[in-house]
RNA sequence: GCGCCUGUAGCUCAGUGGAUAGAGCACCUGCCUUCUAAGCAGGGAGUCGCAGGUUCGAAACCUGCCAGGCGCACCA
């Protein structure tokens, strides 16, 4: 499908050369027409140059196409001009046979492919503060990330990912402070995130009425960042423990990481101080004797015009008590991402995960002599939500200004919007303020207690799924039901919170998540367990398949969308857009279905039922491989 | 005050200058002795926030407004 496209567009971009002045090329673009009627590719070029050559766009049409005429293969078997002036192409039955023959080739591996000069991609993603249980906005956060990884793979792209842990600031003190200072105790047999979820909320709410209690935390942040005490141990301990029900949380979605990045071992590993020392040679940097910031050192950004326009462009590095801020902390980090310090963290392993991929730690003791490469990227993609944009272009505008430009470059701050709680929703949970008169969305609030934790809400789901399975299936054993709710449960949820733009805020409503219809997961999860059905019971097809004398609308339509899916991956991955692939995917899974209500394949003669069970073998195997670039579960049978 | 994001069907959302603006949910009417009805076919439903502009062509681009959200710390 690939060769059509690229060989119409270079035999359009000739012929354009030829009839207009050269820079016209750059105006050749490729659409599928919306009706079946104008063909199966449109080329709207002629009306883009109608203006340039002054004429009719029709008449720009139709001489482009007669130029080309001669010169098209037997890829193409029609051409013709329609108004308001494009030119439509209709495939022959070679391209069809090819997109066949090339899944055929390649299995489950279709679309995956080595894309030239693939630089290794470090993807930072998750970052859930370690002191409670994941929410919805955190799973918002790491199934995008997560399938950015996964489509960079697919396209050869080296992919290091990489979750940073915040251990070293207030959240985690807030948890100390609760179970130290005010002695509580985890309960046996509760999840120890979910423990702590409300021991945060209720650190915060005594914060209100006790100042001493602020006052403690203040001394525990002390110890943690002084180190080698035991106040920083507990820290440690705790942190390492939520990270642990993190990663088990996750992993349920098929979401794993390749390193964990502690915030304290860019203090104790030196990476600041590298890094900073490679900042002070700039004269942004500079430390302040006057002003409001006076005692500190601070980066000034005035000169950059993202920030000319800021009342205060400068920022502050280290403060006058002689610490280094958060955001100077990010700035070493993403420099020691481009492996742009001479300096390392110590690494070991920390788990095996149940992807089979080793995740390994950051770690305060060197690891010299090994041959751990960590870092070291061509472009960095951090995950992380709008309101941090600010800071994150603090980091990237850092780097331009002292002259890391091709790191600024490829520096992206992949930004997505919060999710919030449906009235409806926010009611459910008992959060106060919602419903009555307020009508609009619930922001989650972590401090105080208002959110979905993925945990529960992947329970109701598996609840739900495994209702409408015994409605189906009475004899199903209860394991079996019980996986079978799991897989759809997490395809459904992860579905959801890739296809929507990351853009909008999402407002979280348990109806609408929780919907297995549709333009969900559970729908394609739909469509590929019924042909597996099908070639379960015709068995699989043999030989090479034997071409019919006339394809069906529907056979074609199904085998064009299969073709599609490697430029759908490589533009999907491109634009860092997700959800042009949950569109892609469901649109292919309606390409099957309309399929599968046209053409029966188990009673059809011979030979259409041999080449039936070839198009719905290569829908399986894209299907796989497209579910695969998601994170969705692939079942044989639901 | 400055900056960023969002505004499309009753609801939730797709739609990266092109053909008659599309899905899902909800609602209504049909379709299971025929490969899984978690499905399919059909129906009603729209001032694409408003007003100008650019263009052969604008939901998309520009300008200005309106509405909602977020950000502009020696917090993380």
């Amino acid at each position: 499908m690939q060769r059509v496209t690229g060989q119409l567009r270079e035999l359009l971009v000739t012929t354009v050369t030829d009839m207009a002045p050269e820079d016209s090329a750059a105006l050749v673009t490729l659409e599928t027409p919306p009706r079946p009627e104008f063909g199966d590719l449109s080329c709207p070029v002629a009306m883009k140059l109608a203006r340039v050559l002054r004429r009719s766009p029709l008449a720009v049409a139709e001489e482009l196409l007669e130029r080309m005429r001669p010169r098209l293969s037997d890829y193409v078997t029609d051409a013709t001009v329609t108004p308001p002036g494009y030119i439509n192409f209709t495939y022959s039955e070679r391209v069809t046979q090819d997109i066949l023959a090339e899944i055929r080739m390649k299995g489950r591996q279709y679309g995956g492919q080595q894309v030239d000069e693939a630089g290794k991609v470090i993807i930072e993603h998750t970052n859930i503060n370690p002191n409670k249980a994941a929410h919805v906005g955190h799973l918002r956060n790491a199934c995008l990330g997560d399938t950015l990884a996964r489509c960079h793979r697919k396209l050869g792209y080296p992919v290091e990912v990489q979750n940073y842990i915040d251990d070293t600031g207030t959240a985690v003190a807030d948890i100390v402070v609760g179970f130290n200072v005010l002695k509580k105790e985890a309960p046996v047999g509760e999840p120890f995130d979910h423990v702590c979820w409300d021991l945060y909320t209720e650190v915060n709410s005594r914060y209100q009425d006790d100042p001493q209690l602020l006052e403690e935390r203040t001394r525990v942040l002390q110890a943690i960042e002084a180190g080698d005490n035991d106040m920083a141990e507990l820290a440690r301990r705790l942190a390492t423990r939520i990270v642990h029900c993190h990663l088990d949380t996750m992993a349920v979605f098929g979401i794993d990481y390749d390193l964990l990045t502690w915030e304290g071992h860019i203090l104790q590993m030196g990476l600041w101080k590298h890094a900073f020392a490679l900042l002070a040679e700039h004269p942004a940097v500079r430390k302040e004797e006057t002003g409001a910031n006076a005692g500190c050192w601070v980066i000034g950004l005035a000169d950059h015009p993202e920030f000319s326009h800021l009342e205060n462009p400068d920022k502050v590095l280290i403060r006058s008590s002689g610490t280094a801020t958060y955001v100077a902390k990010d700035i070493a980090y993403q420099m020691w991402k481009f492996g742009l310090l001479n300096t390392d963290f110590g690494y070991e392993e920390f788990a095996d995960q149940p992807s089979g991929r080793t995740l390994w730690t950051t770690c305060p003791t060197p690891s010299d002599g090994t041959d751990l490469v960590f870092g070291q990227a061509h472009r960095v993609i951090n995950v992380i939500d709008a309101r941090q944009k600010y800071l994150q272009d603090v980091v990237r505008v850092s780097l331009d200004t002292v002259g890391y430009k091709e790191e600024a470059n490829n520096s992206v701050h992949f930004a997505y919007e919060v999710v919030s709680l449906s009235p409806a929703t926010a009611e459910e949970l008992g959060v106060e303020g919602a419903g009555g008169e307020g009508k609009g969305a619930v922001a989650m609030a972590g401090r105080q207690g208002i959110g979905v934790k993925v945990d529960d809400l992947l329970a109701r789901m598996v609840q739900k799924a495994r209702k409408e399975i015994r409605a189906r299936r009475e004899n199903m054993p209860d394991e079996e039901v019980d996986a079978l709710a799991h897989s759809i449960a997490v395809s459904a949820l992860r579905y959801y919170m890739l296809k929507l733009h990351p853009g909008s805020t999402v407002v979280f409503d348990f109806g609408e998540a929780l919907s297995l219809q549709g333009n969900s997961g559970p729908y394609l999860q739909y469509a590929v367990a019924r042909a597996f059905s099908i070639l379960r019971r015709g068995g699989e097809a043999e030989g090479e398949p034997r071409w019919p004398d006339k394809l069906l609308a529907a056979e074609k339509a199904l085998l064009l969308t299969i073709g599609a899916f490697p430029e759908m991956l490589l533009q999907a991955t491109g634009a860092l857009q997700p959800s042009l692939l949950t569109e892609y995917a469901y649109r292919l899974a309606g390409a099957f279905t309309d399929f599968y209500e046209v053409a029966p394949v188990l009673n059809a003669e011979e030979p259409v039922r041999g080449f039936r069970l070839h198009l719905v073998r290569a829908f399986c195997d894209a299907m796989t491989s497209i579910m695969d670039s998601l994170g969705l579960v692939v079942l044989e049978s639901m």
